[in-house]
RNA sequence: GGCGUCGUGGCCGAGUGGCUAGGCAGGGGCCUGCAAAGCCCCCUACUCCGGUUCGAAUCCGGACGACGCCU
């Protein structure tokens, strides 16, 4: 309707303070808070994801946390999908929707919708999957070939987790990838809106991961771990797949030490930022605001706020809205 | 002081006359619904000095260093 920025993203690696500034945001523009991040999702995982706690929740509304059994699916798609609910329902609220995460990927279902997959049969998908996973990658080059020419011009090499998409997708809808992208439409449209991207000098971040890594060891993590195991999820549910949670349990099991567990947890997790930061350098087209995030929380939340374009209305009118 | 063993890139570690092992750490990058995932690229070293050889990290001698044992 209009073009004023209809979210606030704020983006950014693991450990540079995005839960706590949206927070304080939210709190100066009234809005609700939406992770875009695909493991604070899952219920019992909120210790070692360093997810907003229960507290802060209560503060402000939160969407997307501790709401998923550990061993369900989640993935950009369903992400966006409830991303776009819990947007218009914040709005209709007459309230301002901010996006905080660190799933790039996932923001990015939000700001470059693809083609709505078509719903594929859950058995036939995992069948496929565990049938691809055996066959070498020689093998599965050429399905690829033979099922996404064009796909396999494209892909300099052939991952298996990409060509199990590109395979599934061939088999299962007998079109391929490459058709989906080029003539089913996006299934909705481009969400727009203000993005910010923390920032962190390298040795900083580490020594805030470190930090954070300890603390967190110190907020109940092990009892999060124990629980989790003791109610039966093992190795590979996405519970225990997080970074760290494997650690965490050859530490409760003494098979490493505490500080053997801090390290291998701070090396995992500074591998994942790393990640991240090349991601946020490249991925995102959109002209993104980029701040330093050593920079004290509610400075830069003002900072935020004071930018955001419905905070310049005149008050009694964002009232009225509110009202209406 | 004598004898022995050993000295390989930031670390670990194979090689034993010609053919850049490999792993970890570090760095750069990719990314069209598994993304805390998956994948790619970079980092070309042999303690030093002589010698043998067409060619030495690899063989010989010496120096230095480390470790061990002996006195």
């Amino acid at each position: 309707m209009s073009c004023r920025p209809t979210v606030l993203f704020i983006l950014g690696p693991t450990a540079t303070g995005k839960t706590a500034l949206a927070l304080e945001v939210a709190r100066l523009l009234d809005g609700e808070v939406i992770s875009a991040d695909s493991r604070q999702a899952y219920r019992g995982l909120e210790v070692g994801t360093a997810a907003p706690t229960p507290s802060e929740r209560a503060a402000v509304p939160h969407h997307g946390v501790a709401f998923l059994q550990p061993g369900e699916r989640y993935g950009a798609g369903r992400f966006a999908r409830l991303c776009r609910g819990w947007v218009s329902d914040i709005e209709a609220r007459g309230r301002v929707p901010i996006i905080a995460g660190g799933t790039g990927f996932f923001v990015r279902a939000l700001m470059q919708p693809v083609f709505r997959e078509p719903d594929l049969d859950v058995e036939r998908r995992s069948s496929l999957e565990s049938c691809l996973s055996e066959l070498p990658l020689e093998e599965v080059r050429r399905w690829v070939q033979r099922l996404d020419p064009a796909l396999g011009v494209r892909l300099p090499v052939v991952d298996r987790q990409r060509a199990g998409r590109t395979l599934e997708l061939a088999l299962m809808t007998g079109r391929s990838l490459t058709w989906w992208q080029r003539h089913a439409p996006p299934e909705a449209e481009a969400l727009r809106g203000r993005v910010w991207v923390l920032q962190l000098e390298a040795q900083v971040h580490r020594a805030r991961i470190e930090k954070r890594v300890r603390v967190m060891l110190d907020s109940g993590w092990v009892d999060e771990v124990e629980s989790l195991v003791s109610s039966g999820h093992g190795p590979d549910s996405p519970a225990m797949t997080s970074i760290g949670y494997v650690h965490v349990w050859r530490f409760v099991r003494r098979e490493i030490s505490r500080d053997e567990a801090v390290k291998a947890i701070v090396g995992d997790t500074w591998q994942y930022a790393r990640r991240q930061r090349t991601w946020f350098r490249h991925q995102l087209e959109d002209e993104a605001f980029r701040v330093q995030a050593n920079a004290d929380t509610k400075e830069l939340a003002q900072r935020i706020a004071a930018d955001w374009p419905q905070s310049t209305a005149p008050d009694d009118i964002s009232k009225e809205q509110r009202r209406s």
